[in-house]
DNA sequence: GTCTATATCCAGATAGAC
DNA sequence: GTCTATCTGGATATAGAC
């Protein structure tokens, strides 16, 4: 790895943790393990690595909801939805990289539009489509009932996210949260399937 | 109003607006009318400020969640839930101290646990609690079908709360929004009434 | 309880040697 | 590309007059 792109890392670390006005550059170079002033060869200030940064994020949101290979085969029993499932959150809660930028991305959203509209991708958009395009793919196969599959995929999600951002601030209620959100998908396929 | 309360308004409105450390004490004392060290007399310090908001916060949570009065009647037809539910939900996003709350706490939720507590609260807990009641009242009159009232206030309640946040950030969705959560609120009550 | 003046500190950023 | 030394501005906070 780069020195540049280390920087890029230890940045969002930081900044994932304290926010952005809360982390100072030396700071950033402390960990990177040089000096402020040699920061400045690779960016032209703190802006500049905010900005790498929101581009960064964007790339990871294409690679994670930008084409539909992510989606996988179609669950096509109960416990292969629920499996499948389950593992695509405990993925995105766990995954180092997708956590800090959502931690960044909820303190910095209101620092300028593009950031709200990058929130809004990664928290509404992005899982909504990949999940309206299964349920849809369920629906076809006749595994659900024939309904919104947009609305849908947002009554699966929503809580989800919410759960997920509840574990982002307080890690020690995960195995509760994991808990809740394994019955929720429970009931929601129970909820939405023909068979009883 | 107090000039003590007043610096306690102008700082939530800022702080909302642009963070704890985006906020400074000049900018605090400009907007009440003063000089920044005129709000020495009133407050320690910035920190002692922003212990203030988080006190007022947790009052005001007290008095939108911490007593069933503000339930108020139980809907008795499809259309007053609908009208109760949207009426309730627009007053949350627009009641300017609440969205004020909402921003400040989802900006400052990793500053402390204290913060992250409060902020669960408010988006999960508190709605969550509500609705519970609601729900569970008009399953045993019979408008819902028996299931899990939690489960079900947790699928009403969430989209609402992610829907209320982007509306924060971007405000001119706000048309689409509540569109999507009246469709959201009226396919809630179709799927779990008994009435076709 | 408000002001002006000021202390103190720390941040982001630059200059220039190596 | 890294460093030391330094500039400059802005921040929190205090002193003390009115």
């Amino acid at each position: 790895m780069t020195t540049k792109e280390k920087i890029l890392e230890e940045a969002l670390t930081l900044f994932s943790k304290n926010g952005y006005d809360g982390t100072s550059v030396d700071q950033i170079a402390e960990r990177v393990g040089i000096k402020a002033p040699s920061l400045y060869k690779h960016y032209k200030g703190k802006e500049d690595i905010l900005n790498a940064i929101i581009d960064a994020a964007e790339v990871r949101y294409e690679e994670l909801f930008g084409s539909d290979r992510n989606i996988g085969k179609l669950p096509e029993s109960k416990d292969e939805f629920i499996r499948s499932t389950m593992g695509k959150i405990s993925f995105t809660m766990h995954d180092p990289m997708i956590r800090k930028i959502r931690k960044f991305l909820i303190q910095e959203q209101f620092r300028s539009e593009r950031l709200a509209d990058i929130t809004t991708r990664h928290q509404l958009d992005g899982i909504q489509r990949m999940y309206t395009k299964i349920i849809e793919g369920m629906m076809n196969k006749g595994l659900f009932i024939k309904d919104d599959p947009k609305l849908l995929a947002t009554e699966l999600t929503a809580p989800v996210v919410l759960w997920i951002a509840q574990a982002d601030r307080q890690p020690h209620c995960e195995k509760e949260i994991m808990d809740s959100i394994e019955k929720h998908i429970r009931h929601f396929y129970d909820v939405y399937t023909n068979i009883q």
